[in-house]
DNA sequence: CCCAACTTGTACAGCACTGTTCGAGATACG
DNA sequence: CGTATCTCGAACAGTGCTGTACAAGTTGGG
């Protein structure tokens, strides 16, 4: 979406189509090769997409920016499918919707946050951490105006939580220490 | 604790002092580096502890060695602050007290609990986690027997999510997001 | 006082990674 | 069909780390 090193802005023209194809293997194979390892290299990832290490380097500038469209892809469309979940009704019926959508995406994409954490600067990650949380918060203050949920708790601290037990729990069910719901 | 390189068991003799006095002070200055970056080099580490490098590898073996040590006393002091947590009386009050006691020592130790997540094997950190968490869990199912505590979910959960809120939490105010309590 | 234990800087070998350059070859696309 | 675009491998420079070797100096402790 941010069409990254396609010039500045209005390109001359649009890119070829076999490069499209590399862009779009190099970023499935960077999604796949960091969840497998935080710390992989251009060189396993390129490896990995079937293409050569300087091919890579020709569509991204270096890896901290590869590792920045990753995650930022990754989001992108756990918010698309976010976007999907019915939060009208009962609050509290919202919530446990919400919960169980997140909880698949977060588990499938826990691997990728650490990777990022790694190598982006915190801000980054809190930038594109922030939509979803507002999603989260907005929906726990309309339950609270209702009285559907409880207000002597600051809702930071209610959607700080709300994101460490769904995290933590993700953590959890990866080392096969816990599992179902 | 474990004595590391000091020989296999039963040593010629003890250390001298400088030598005991170098090793405490790279272990302290390990716990500082690694707090500030979790990827502190040996090089740094020395330098923080006031001793040549060569000193360092002449009590640590490694890197990763070190790491542990750093780790295992960092978890070991923590113990010995929470065994004098009074956890006999009420459950739900021994609870709130365990919470208020490790609270501190999360937030306190927490980055060298990511330096170790770097380098160490996770069944090291499992294994190092096992005792506390034990502890929590004893408290739990204590309290669920009595009917302190809802008993509708298992136990591992309800450890597990002790855990996440706590460290989330922990995170969060490091993070400069949230405050007091 | 003397010796073994300890510390020191420097220097080196080895490794892995990032990012760049180059020249030649393949390919999309008009 | 022709050309701008894209790809490729190999090679190189630069960096920063770990761990080891050496040789000389300092210090604790019996």
């Amino acid at each position: 979406m941010t069409d990254s090193q396609a010039r500045t802005s209005e390109s001359t023209r649009a890119r070829r189509s076999d490069a499209q194809r590399s862009v779009a293997a190099i970023l499935e194979a960077a999604q796949a090769c960091l969840a497998l390892d935080p710390d992989a290299s251009t060189a396993e990832i390129a490896r990995a997409a079937g293409v050569g290490r300087v091919t890579l380097y020709g569509h991204f500038g270096s890896r901290l920016e590869l590792v920045d469209q990753t995650f930022a892809r990754s989001m992108a469309r756990a918010e698309e499918t976010l976007d999907q979940v019915d939060l009208s009704g009962d609050a509290r019926d919202g919530l446990a919707r919400l919960i169980g959508s997140s909880w698949t995406l977060i588990a499938r994409s826990r691997s990728i946050l650490v990777a990022a954490q790694r190598t982006l600067p915190p801000e980054r990650i809190r930038e594109l951490h922030d939509r979803p949380m507002r999603r989260v918060q907005d929906l726990i203050e309309r339950g609270q105006a209702v009285g559907a949920f409880r207000t002597d708790l600051p809702t930071t601290w209610m959607v700080a939580t709300f994101y460490s037990v769904l995290h933590g729990a993700a953590d959890e069910i990866t080392a096969g220490r816990l599992d179902s719901d």
